[in-house]
DNA sequence: GTCTATAGGCTGATAGAC
DNA sequence: GTCTATCAGCCTATAGAC
């Protein structure tokens, strides 16, 4: 690794970790040099504008995470049939180790990705970056469990979309709701019991599909 | 209505619409001015601070919301037994209808509050206005299904209300993952298919309870 | 209650030395 | 590649006329 790129990746974690904490337009260039010991001028240089900073901040670990759930997707595919719940682990368990395993930037990522989904602004960034593979899982989820229509599996996955951000951003909504007596921190329990949630809930709606509602 | 109580709405009419496009920070208070038709100086004689402006805006319909929540869960609680599905429509519907017949402002209320709960820095006003009735959706899902631990009740509950945001923020992303066939606009048509959805999943998560997992 | 003018500070970006 | 100095613009908040 050059030491333009040795310094890139040291604006990039201090970007992650103060867009995640503040959010974007709290922090503010200064800042991000600040925390990463370099002068401001430095980061307009590599990366030409706080826009495109913080798309590369996106982008380093979306190309990551999206990698490692293909190869979980292809791995599920070559034992007939696939289940529902093959397909959630899929899904979540390449994210649950690199938060685990893979450095405290991930726990960073995963705020930063709850604030930029939400946010109007950036929606084009995050379809852009995880669309693809969106599409594969919803095929995924629609092949497992055949009486799901195509608009079923897609609502579906938006949902455990949902959760799963929720999960990763681990900030203290459950804490306090709980009064203290769970904690948001640790994902993998957190994982362990999405899992049954979700294979439940995508059973339900299948289930929705066949059965005609008390009111008809 | 007085006259300045008329000139309050005007201006958190216009605040919230800002806000809710372009997120807190983006907005300034001269855009709010000149989106409410006001001078500059008369946002901060009413309300004191931008910050404050924003309070505002979040507890003006978040009291309406949770009233009605709670009269939905009194009229459900009258009939026993109480199910799962009941306690999920007693969530659901008063957010629905107000989102339905509640006027335009609902809409921009939705995607504010989706920006808001994943904010790290409004995370105390949220739960301070949301938080009360939390607990009694709780206590509501855990009476109704025995099954459910209060560590499962809470941690549904916040899965619960990560779908619900995502619903009513209406953003794109389903119309995007569903190549437009899908349109996220429908809330009612998305609160119908989350019910059977949501039903499931605690349904799962109680089985997941009781029943060991299969590694065990 | 309403409106105007302005103070004081912070912002993103860049020109130019090294 | 790195660092410094600086510019022009926008921000919130307020003092004071009406």
């Amino acid at each position: 690794m050059g030491k333009a790129e040795r310094t890139q990746a040291v604006i990039l974690d201090a970007a992650e970790a103060r867009f995640a904490e503040a959010g974007y337009d709290t922090v503010s260039m200064r800042d991000v040099a600040d925390g990463a010991g370099v002068p401001l001028g430095l980061i307009n240089y590599h990366f030409g504008s706080k826009e495109k900073l913080f798309e590369a901040v996106i982008a380093r670990r979306a190309d990551e995470l999206n990698t490692r759930r293909r190869e979980a997707l292809v791995q599920i595919g070559k034992a007939a049939p696939t289940t529902i719940e093959a397909v959630l682990r899929a899904f979540l368990r390449p994210y649950l180790e690199l938060t685990r395993d893979g450095g405290p930037g991930w726990r960073s990522y995963g705020k930063l990705i709850a604030q930029t989904g939400q946010s109007h602004r950036w929606g084009n960034l995050i379809t852009n970056r995880f669309g693809e593979v969106a599409g594969l899982f919803i095929d995924a989820l629609a092949k497992a469990e055949p009486r799901l229509t195509r608009e079923m599996a897609a609502r579906g996955y938006v949902h455990m979309v949902s959760i799963m951000v929720g999960i990763f951003a681990a900030n203290e909504t459950l804490d306090i709701v709980s009064s203290g007596k769970v904690t948001s921190g640790d994902v993998e329990r957190a994982c362990d019991s999405a899992i049954p949630f979700l294979a439940g809930a995508f059973e339900g709606l299948a289930a929705s599909a066949t059965a005609p509602s008390p009111a008809e």
